[in-house]
DNA sequence: CGATGGGGCTGGTCTAGTCCAAAAGGAACC
DNA sequence: GGTTCCTTTTGGACTAGACCAGCCCCATCG
């Protein structure tokens, strides 16, 4: 693994990041095909299909789903500390956020979901998944989960924006205090359409468990971010 | 990818996935040899080791480096922002941690660690390499870089224990501000030699620099995790 | 009884292809 | 100009092997 005589997976891995980090393929270039490349390195597909598999691993290049390989974009700081949207997080940093709606509806809550929330059995909830972009990339699958009692009618708002603002704006409901979960895993079939990318794609997953203003449950997010997209930065006061 | 008629890795995945689960396959159990499976699935090995990559991907097995694969344990709860050492943490959940120095030594700094430590060019810094297990099992490489200015002497002491116990017991140091990175990425050669792992497997590193009681900045860590040991576990109070 | 040295087994790496389905691009048609 | 259709290219998935080096265990030897 570690001898002097690199394999032809790590000699191809050192060759594509010495080109990325000398800006010789910048972000969000696609690379050649992987026929090509695999002449070019003198090696077999599936050999070279390692290769690339690790250099995603690191998260310097990424795949779209039959389309080919690309060079990964610098990832956004996330904070999970400061209460801030992430159209707000993302355009702060200089790049383009975007939301689109995937499907928002009432319904049946699953025993995890009940459990979170602090609901009875046999309890409904709002579900609303979305998916949103940073620079046209997809980056980022939710499934929120809403008590119903908190937030009526909130299906028929414009729920691309920031349910932050919408919660504010048209229930008085800030956030108090949250609860955090993170996990690195892969994603499920679900996300991974959802992001347009293989299933058991590495991913980050964020759960998030929030309170209001008095302290009552009021939703709960699943959050699934591609994990090459973002670091975790936090400062802790003492 | 997600059509009704599942893929040969998918249903290998289900399969074993179905297995720990239900308790068939406990925690540590190993799994039978990669030919043996590749036979009970009627498949070649290529692919048996493509669905194993993704359980891996998942954090449901996991691998020795030619010894085989295993069942993976359960995760530990990691909280970030509560200022307890790594060993008072696992065994508090009930596991038996351990420690081992790879190395200690007066060094040059590079120029990110003097970057981050405040520290002028061409700076001193200590470097203390451990690796450290949860149950026996390699789970975390981490790299120290001390200021030397404030720990003198401090490689002489017995490394194994928590530093933030010797820094209060012989230097009357306490942390005080910290400030976290966390990324989702792979392990780099060194790492993954000293968790005796392939080189790429995924990992999540998490890079801290803490401040003492008086806001000096006294070290920072580089901490490389198995990607499949932790859960990061945050309560924040508004 | 402990140390040592084989040999078999196992994972790690790689070769040389095949078949398929989705994407991309362009030609033809309305 | 826009839509439809077809062809080419590309990635996704898989087969059927091979060779090597480290691990493990057991038998042998001192």
């Amino acid at each position: 693994m570690r001898d002097d005589t690199p394999r032809a997976v790590t000699t191809i891995c050192r060759a594509l990041q010495e080109q990325i980090e000398h800006g010789l393929l910048p972000a969000g270039c696609k690379l050649p095909a992987e026929r090509r490349l695999s002449e070019l390195f003198d090696t077999t597909r599936i050999t070279l299909r390692e290769a690339l598999g690790q250099l995603e691993a690191q998260g310097l290049v990424y795949r779209e789903e039959r389309r080919g390989w690309f060079v990964s974009p610098a990832r956004v700081a996330y904070n999970p500390l400061v209460r801030t949207h992430f159209h707000a997080m993302v355009a702060e940093q200089g790049r383009v956020p975007a939301t689109e709606v995937l499907s928002a509806r009432l319904m049946p809550a699953n025993a995890q979901i009940c459990q979170v929330l602090g609901l009875s059995g046999l309890s409904s909830v709002y579900q609303i998944r979305r998916a949103r972009r940073i620079d046209g990339r997809l980056v980022l699958y939710v499934e929120h989960y809403l008590n119903p009692e908190y937030f009526p009618g909130i299906l028929d708002f414009d729920l691309t924006r920031s349910l932050t603002e919408l919660y504010a704006s048209e229930y008085d409901v800030r956030y108090g205090r949250v609860r955090f979960d993170m996990v690195p895993t892969a994603l499920h079939a679900d996300a991974a359409a959802a992001l347009k990318v293989a299933a058991g794609s590495p991913a980050l997953r964020i759960t998030r468990v929030n309170r209001d203003q008095h302290g009552r449950l009021i939703d709960c997010d699943l959050e699934y971010w591609r994990h090459d997209a973002i670091h975790i930065s936090v400062e802790v006061p003492e």
